[in-house]
DNA sequence: GAACAATAGTTGTTAAAACAATTTTTGTAA
DNA sequence: TTACAAAAATTGTTTTAACAACTATTGTTC
């Protein structure tokens, strides 16, 4: 409620198409919903760091480019979640045999463990937090999503 | 294309749910628009410093708390930003005659010359981004996104 | 094959978010 | 009025994001 008060605040400086910030709020909550979800579970994640890790699992293999241009996260970023998650012991680097510039990403047995565990918080999560909604609403939502992505592109 | 190609991917993994993602990456790519359009107009200001700005300008005298409570950041954040937009010279912090433990921030001339250029560069970004979106879409976006803010909350 | 360009990854810096802990001031209850 | 609780703001730490600069390796072109 103060949600929808503060946006309607908001809505009154120029335009109806203030969305930047709603969507930005939002997505913040939804953030800390899983994370504490997560920290409740005694899953030693951050919601970026489970993105990372959901993504190596289907990918065996991956190298760091890859990975970054799947979860929409710059190389930089990429090197320092996975020094994190290499260093909880939660994925491998190896080296490529084909070109020594290039890692192959794996998970570790733990790490295997422990996303399977966060998933059933994530998914529990996502449920929740989609209460009330559609699958028409969903449809909307990414072709919204799509179209302004499209469009800054 | 990307955008929708990726996501279709990360779909496969449990449910049609995973819509975090999906906003997350969207919200990330706004703020990069919104945040390239700034630097190009020759305005040094981050999005998220645009947005406290932007909220300080129509509630003259308001005190770091509430001016949180509307942004919707913490208190350290906003302590942080303020700082910079004070050595800017784009705000004024004054004590609070009632209250010793409270600030009361102003824009300066500085500042309010420099928030009407930045609100015609975001008023365009957000009518570019927001291009071939109906008003029924805005809506349908507004009230999915205070649903998922009240299931989370 | 040597020179140069491109690719993969790392490191440094600044900003913002979240959380905890702290200081200063104000409000309240004994 | 004194003791304690609450409020406002700050500081410290870790993580993520964006950008620039850098190293090492591979690819390309002459």
């Amino acid at each position: 409620m103060l949600h929808s008060l503060l946006f309607l605040n908001n809505m009154t400086h120029s335009d109806q198409r203030a969305y930047f910030f709603k969507i930005d709020s939002t997505i913040k909550r939804i953030r800390n919903f899983m994370q504490k979800n997560l920290s409740e579970a005694n899953i030693d994640l951050t919601v970026d760091q489970w993105v990372v890790l959901d993504h190596i699992k289907p990918n065996s293999g991956i190298t760091q480019n890859d990975l970054g241009i799947i979860t929409y996260k710059d190389a930089p970023t990429i090197t320092r979640i996975l020094d994190i998650l290499v260093k909880k012991n939660l994925i491998e680097r190896t080296m490529s045999p084909n070109d020594r510039r290039k890692f192959e990403l794996n998970l570790t047995l733990e790490g295997k463990e422990l996303h399977k565990r966060a998933n059933e918080v994530i998914a529990d999560s996502r449920k929740k937090s989609w209460e009330n909604l559609s699958n028409q609403d969903y449809l909307d939502l990414v072709r919204i999503m799509d179209t302004i992505y499209a469009n800054v592109d």
